[in-house]
DNA sequence: TCCAGATATAACCGACTGGTCGTATGTACG
DNA sequence: CGTACATACGACCAGTCGGTTATATCTGGA
C-alpha cells in the first residue's frame, strides 16, 4: 500500500509542531504513517529535507483561500488575518515558530526554508496592504501583524486561551483601517 | 573546585534557549560547566528539575530593575517594556517561548514552571498598568503587550532583525498612554 | 591527626537517535 | 506468462540520550 508523499509531509508537520525539530524522530514519523523507517529514506534524503516541504505545504494551505484575492484590500486583509488566526487556533501552535527556534547552524537548508516561510507570509500580507497604505508602510505593518499573531500562539500553547489571538485580529484590522485614512 | 548552582542554571538556560528542551542534553550541560554528567544529578533530580530554576532566575533577572518600582506608572511601564525588550534583543531568543513550545505532557512540572513564568511576567506588567487604566483593562493590555514582545523575538531569531521589537516597545507605550486618557 | 560527610568521578545501563544495506514483495508492461 | 523496476522491509550500524552505581577525592570540624 503506497503512502502519499503529502501524507508523510503532513505527519511530519504534526510532529515538528508538537515536538520541534530535535524532538521529532524519524521512527515516530514512520510509525505514524504506517511505514518502516527505512522506507522514509527512499522518499526523503534525510530528516532536514522534510522541513522545506512542510513549510511549503503550510504556506500554500494558509493562503489558499480565494477571499485573499478580493479586489477590496480591506476584505482581503481581514480574510488573510482570519485564515492565519483560525489555522493557528485549530492547531494551537505554529510549526514555523517551533522550527524557527529549533533549527540550528547544522541544518542550514531547514533554516532557510523557515525564513522563506515567514518572509512569504509577511509578503502576502504586505502585498494586500500595499494597495491601501502604500508599499513603504505596508512592509512594516505586515511584519508587525504577522509577529503579533505569532506571539498570540504562546498563550494558545501554554494556556489554551485563544482570546489574545482574537483580540489581535480585531486590533490589526482596525489599525489598518485607521492607517488608510491618514 | 565547586561549581555554583546558579552557574549551572545559567548554562542550562543557554542550552534550552538555543536547542529547546529536547535538544539540550545533560552531557552538553556538564561539558559547558566543566563537570561530569553524573555530578549534575547530585544537584538536580533530573533534567526536568532544571526548568523551574531556569524560569525563576530569568523572571527575577528580567524584572529586577528598580526603575520598575517608580511611582509614576508611565515611567515604570516604559522601563518594564525596555527591560524585557533589551534582554530579548541581547539573547536573540526567549527561553520561555522555546520551552513553552518544547515542553510536553510528559514533563508536567516543567510545563507548570513555564506557565508560571509567563503569568508572572504578565502580572508584573498588569500591576503597573492597573494604576493608570484600572485592573480590568490592565490584564488584557498586559497580556497583549507580553505576547507582542514575544512575537517580535521570531524576527530576532530567524532574521536577526531587532526593528520589530523596537517598534513594538514604542507602540505599546503609546497605546498605554492613549488608553489612560480615555 | 583522624574521620565523616559532601562532592566529584569513571564506567556503565537500556533505550533511542539518524541513517544504511541486502533482500523481499508488489505491480505495470512486454 | 515473464521480467524489470519501484517500493517496502527487517536487521543492523555507531553514536547519543537520560539516568545509575560504586568508588575516589576533597574539605571542615573535633
Amino acid at each position: 500500500m503506497k503512502v502519499a508523499r503529502e501524507d508523510i509531509v503532513k505527519a511530519a508537520r504534526e510532529l515538528f509542531r508538537q515536538y520541534g525539530y530535535a524532538g521529532a524522530s524519524m521512527q515516530a514519523l514512520a510509525t505514524n504513517v504506517g511505514l518502516q523507517k527505512a522506507s522514509l529514506y527512499m522518499r526523503f534524503e534525510n530528516k532536514e529535507a522534510l522541513v522545506p516541504e512542510v513549510m511549503a505545504l503550510t504556506l500554500a494551505e494558509t493562503f489558499g483561500d480565494p477571499a485573499l484575492d478580493n479586489p477590496d484590500w480591506r476584505i482581503a486583509y481581514a480574510a488573510a488575518l482570519q485564515c492565519m488566526a483560525s489555522g493557528l487556533i485549530e492547531s494551537r501552535r505554529c510549526v514555523g515558530l517551533h522550527l524557527a527556534y529549533g533549527v540550528t547552524d547544522e541544518t542550514p537548508e531547514a533554516r532557510e526554508a523557515v525564513r522563506g516561510f515567514f518572509l512569504g507570509s509577511r509578503n502576502r500580507l504586505k502585498d494586500i496592504l500595499a494597495v491601501g497604505i502604500g508599499v513603504e508602510r505596508a512592509e512594516q505593518m505586515a511584519t508587525d501583524a504577522l509577529l503579533r499573531l505569532e506571539g498570540a500562539t504562546l498563550w494558545l500553547a501554554s494556556m489554551g486561551d485563544a482570546a489574545p489571538m482574537e483580540r489581535a485580529v480585531t486590533a490589526l484590522i482596525a489599525e489598518a483601517d485607521a492607517a488608510s485614512l491618514e
